[in-house]
DNA sequence: TTGCAAGCTCAAGTCAGGTTTAGATCAAGC
DNA sequence: GCTTGATCTAAACCTGACTTGAGCTTGCAA
């Protein structure tokens, strides 16, 4: 442990590629913390940029920030996550992204139906009667339910 | 045509499943039109209600409601999508889910190699470093910018 | 004719994920 | 000691896709 051990926001901001401000963000969303100089401005451990880093990876797959607090919640705080903790987090993120890969593809299938028939019709269009469902949840923006990514696994996956 | 060839916004939301709040907002963006009766309540074609489920359709494949007004402003207006526009189209979304299963693929690729070496480093991973082109983007919420769907296509295809 | 569900408009609110701005303070080099 | 650049906080603003609310009008059935 060097006295470089600490490093500033902006230092952290310029490794790994996000935004001062971004960072700021995740402070206060509880992803990351910082230790503070005696004037009041954050200190970051090296540590954090391998946090950091896991924020961006997670969230290019499709997890929120508030996902992505769950799981950094669950590694010991303040410590780099070890090739334990990576390996099992990423086994979790790779089960997403083969429920997504499935989702697409089945998916992909309904549309090659549509493509032939030419029918969008409502009572028998496989990709409609999805949207359907969809729409039915109840109130609130469905975008915001996790639509945009999550609602094609679930669909697809209960049997459409 | 009958004379039950119009229908009023709650039908349509009927039929579609979609929220007559959201029916209005679709108008106000201009992807459907609405007749008036003549106290001034909206009166759709029936053949809105396969505008509309097209609208959905379209949606869960990831495209927003401007590229989904731009596909609609290619058709006839007020005219039912036939078999031959549809075909255009639906060819046109068949590729964006290749491309979008294509990236995901590769997203696991790259994660089935992390999850070898446990290394989540800055250098090698090419996960991480697929972040790390997000974020030089620029200002501007990445996530608005369409890294949530778009971006991991982008990334993959020019070649990781 | 009355009653009430359904419709109208316009403005404001919501949510995620940040950015921008303003005005003040800190840290470091010369 | 001074200047300059980095950082601080708090609040406002942004986009997309809607929803909610207030206050008022239509339309249809009994």
């Amino acid at each position: 442990m060097h006295r470089t051990d600490l490093i500033a926001i902006g230092e952290l901001a310029a490794r790994t590629g996000v935004a001062v401000s971004a960072i700021r963000f995740y402070e206060a969303k509880g992803l990351i913390e910082a230790l503070r100089s005696g004037g009041g401005q954050r200190r970051f451990l090296r540590a954090d940029i391998r946090r950091v880093s896991f924020i961006l990876i997670a969230q290019q797959l499709g997890l929120s920030l508030e996902e992505i607090a769950a799981e950094l919640a669950r590694l010991p705080a303040q410590r780099t996550p070890n090739a334990a903790d990576w390996t099992r987090i990423s086994t979790d993120l790779r089960a997403r992204i083969d429920a997504r890969i499935f989702a697409l593809e089945r998916t992909r299938e309904l549309l090659d139906q549509c493509i032939g028939c030419g029918c969008l019709s409502l009572k028998k269009c496989g990709l409609y009667n999805r949207g359907d469902k969809a729409a039915q949840r109840g109130a609130g923006p469905r975008y915001l339910l996790g639509d945009r990514a999550g609602e094609i696994a679930e669909v697809a996956g209960s049997g459409g």
